[in-house]
DNA sequence: CCGACGTGGTCAGGTCGCGTGCAGGTTCGA
DNA sequence: TCGAACCTGCACGCGACCTGACCACGTCGG
């Protein structure tokens, strides 16, 4: 089956097994792979990395953990894929609204499965990397772009690779060989002086949008934001 | 009169000629219009979006495939028409539960005419193909076509299901790939450069409405709605 | 049965911008 | 002060993309 992208593994912690049914049935009829746990304590022993899970479904009300404890667990544990969070109504004024600032996403329940389906590919679709934020600059790695304030800059692949691996590590400093390597994966050998021109047009597209943060030298090592 | 007004376009599919007499008869009794496939490969062929159909009835066992399967099917085609599935009381305790959970919705055989008629009703009332806005654009899939303020212009089905998936998320950068993926679902191998020239379709028919967003080359990588 | 029409798909040629390298100037450290 | 490291501006080639046309196929009305 080719449809409309690749299949998502989707990780769901859910003690209803109704819910939880649901859920599998509706996600696997749409081409798609599930992990389940049944409460906080199995979601962080199968939902972690090495699970492969692409997008979470968390409940917030589980009976042994918050839905959020759950994803602080997983987080801490280096899983930092998406997470549709499904509320019970009266949450929705409470602190809801936080998820879906931070990239994540939540459904009320009742919840029609269409609604989550839909989002679990939007999701997915934007997941791959979550946008980046550093010292007021983030990096849409779905948009090819940079954002400070309310600016936005576009950025070729390549630009925005060798931004993206100097922007890693905020404050540390990215030395040339490492920053080559990250911006030409495939081993390229490219002149010294290439990654000097790009270095340059990425601190013009910064300037052009009055980036809280400087692209430096460091003189004789590599390059760092400030 | 009992029926709230409009016409529905429901398709079906069942392979019990007795069945699928009875369903169109009263359906078309109630004044909705009624499309018929036998089996799984006729419903492939005749109820995807082109068909225009707006509810789909399919039966859970038919001989060559399995309703779900029909349905998977269709929604890759990009058919998001909401389904009734028909199925043997056998099932209901397997995995039916789902379905009703869902924006779909089962009824058991043996079943009364007039339970599937509300039934239809229901799912069509509140799956109205409503236009998708994005930023000033609304999509309406009903009627392949796209307008921004009081202007519109119809599109072929494929034109739309390409221009679908770029505007699922404005902004973001929709590969070559996942849009060719989206706008022929079957997998066909198209060329590389028939999608040029479906963009370019499209660019002319956003400019002949006044589009407010413009769709972009992202050199390398794919398309963006801005 | 035939021709008009809409749709899907292809092709050849032209355009354009990204990636790249170079030359010359400038800054920094010793 | 001197050399190396870095910055700046620019030019160029190739490949990705755009453009306008063409053709094959199915549908429908006459």
């Amino acid at each position: 089956m080719v449809h409309d992208g690749e299949m998502t593994v989707v990780g769901i912690c859910e003690d209803d097994p109704g819910v939880r049914r649901v859920l599998t049935d509706a996600l696997k009829m749409h081409g798609h792979d599930v992990v389940i746990a049944r409460n906080g304590r199995e979601a962080v022993d199968n939902l972690g990395v090495r699970s492969g899970v692409e997008v979470l479904i968390l409940d917030v009300g589980l009976p042994d953990a918050d839905g959020r404890d759950v994803c602080q667990a997983l987080r801490a544990g280096g899983q930092h894929a998406p997470v549709l969070f499904l509320t019970a109504l009266d949450a929705v004024h409470d602190r809801v609204a936080g998820f879906h600032a931070g990239g994540d996403d939540y459904v009320v329940k009742p919840f029609a499965i269409s609604e989550v389906l839909v989002r679990v590919d939007a999701l997915r679709r934007r997941s791959r990397p979550e946008p980046v934020s550093i010292s007021g600059l983030s990096l849409h790695p779905d948009r090819l772009s940079v954002a400070a304030d309310g600016r936005e800059a576009t950025l070729t692949p390549t630009e925005f690779r060798l931004l993206a691996a100097i922007a890693a590590e905020p404050g540390a400093v990215t030395r040339r060989r490492a920053a080559v390597a990250a911006a030409w994966p495939d081993g390229a050998i490219v002149n010294e002086n290439t990654i000097d021109s790009y270095v340059r047009r990425l601190r013009v597209k910064l300037a052009s949008i009055d980036s809280p943060v400087e692209l430096t030298t460091v003189r004789g090592v590599g390059f760092t934001l400030r």
